[in-house]
DNA sequence: AACACCGCCTGAGCGC
DNA sequence: TGCGCTCAGGCGGTGT
């Protein structure tokens, strides 16, 4: 499940890409593919013919940015891949390969998204991905605990469903809702706004330090997340409460709740999280 | 306005 | 072996 970590480790694994120039795209379903107009994509659209000049970030959102200020957003979804193919090396799996591009260098670019619950934005400008962009929350690797406490104010939602919202904090998703709040000792009932100041530093410490932690081991490949590279990545080792419910808790050893919140399974440990 | 909930989609894992 | 069922989840649209 791609979420902030994922993305960043496939932005780090595209860097080769910046510089290059594009010299054809295919696109083999129209449908996952959002254009400036609502019409078809053209090939300018799909950037054909200029070059790459920025690989940005925001959340889960990847964005190719090209010279003129085009703007490729790459949304992965559930279970969407970006792959960059060397020259000559062949790709592991080629069904549900949604779109192609090919570089000058001889290498391939190619979005491939089995549940289809990515897709991609073709915008005209930079100021087009800014307006896009402005609807998200602060980016979770940097979220301080000033921001945190801002969008939890004032909110009756649980705090989990808070830092699902893309709109109050961008990047988290369920795997590194419930580590992160686990790691903040923070039960993820407990209404937003009844969340005390410092629980808030906590909290806001604990998404920066587990997302970091989880770039570092390259994000977390449950089923079938690799890099542009193909690598997988090593996080799913380290989830403490995440897929685990009803095994011990491994600092107090109670047994892991699970309940549902925001229509998402979410597991915790009563012992640890209050 | 703020929030809850549905439905999209495929493949893995399960029981029979 | 194979079939049918359930589940997983981000997010846009709709309902309250």
């Amino acid at each position: 499940m791609p979420e902030l970590p994922e993305v960043e480790s496939v932005r780090v694994s595209l860097r080769p890409l910046v510089g290059r120039r594009i010299v054809a795209a295919s696109l083999h379903r129209a449908d996952v593919c959002i254009t400036p107009t609502g019409g078809r994509a053209r090939q300018v659209d799909l950037l054909v013919g200029l070059s790459i000049v920025e690989l940005r970030r925001r959340g889960k959102q990847l964005a190719i940015v090209a010279e003129d200020g085009r703007t490729l957003v790459v949304h992965l979804g559930m279970s969407g891949q970006l792959r960059l193919l060397r020259r000559g090396e062949d790709p592991t799996q080629r069904d549900h390969v949604h779109a192609a591009w090919s570089i000058d260098d001889g290498s391939q670019l190619t979005f491939r998204d089995p549940r289809r619950f990515g897709g991609l934005w073709l915008l005209p400008s930079r100021a087009a991905l800014d307006a896009r962009w402005a609807g998200l929350g602060p980016d979770a690797l940097d979220i301080t605990t000033e921001e945190l406490a801002d969008a939890a104010r004032g909110s009756r939602r649980a705090i989990k469903a808070l830092l699902l919202d893309q709109g109050a904090l961008a990047g988290v998703g369920n795997i590194y809702a419930d580590e992160s709040l686990f790691a903040a000792r923070i039960r993820p009932t407990r209404f937003a706004h009844r969340i005390r100041p410092e629980e808030c530093r906590c909290l806001a410490t604990a998404i920066r330090e587990t997302l970091r932690g989880a770039i570092r081991a390259g994000g977390s490949t449950l089923r079938d997340y690799v890099n542009a590279a193909g690598r997988s990545g090593e996080a799913q080792h380290r989830h403490a409460v995440y897929g685990r419910a009803g095994e011990p808790c491994m600092a107090c050893g109670k047994t892991l709740r699970c309940t549902t919140i925001a229509q998402r399974t979410t597991v915790f440990c009563t012992g640890c999280q209050h």
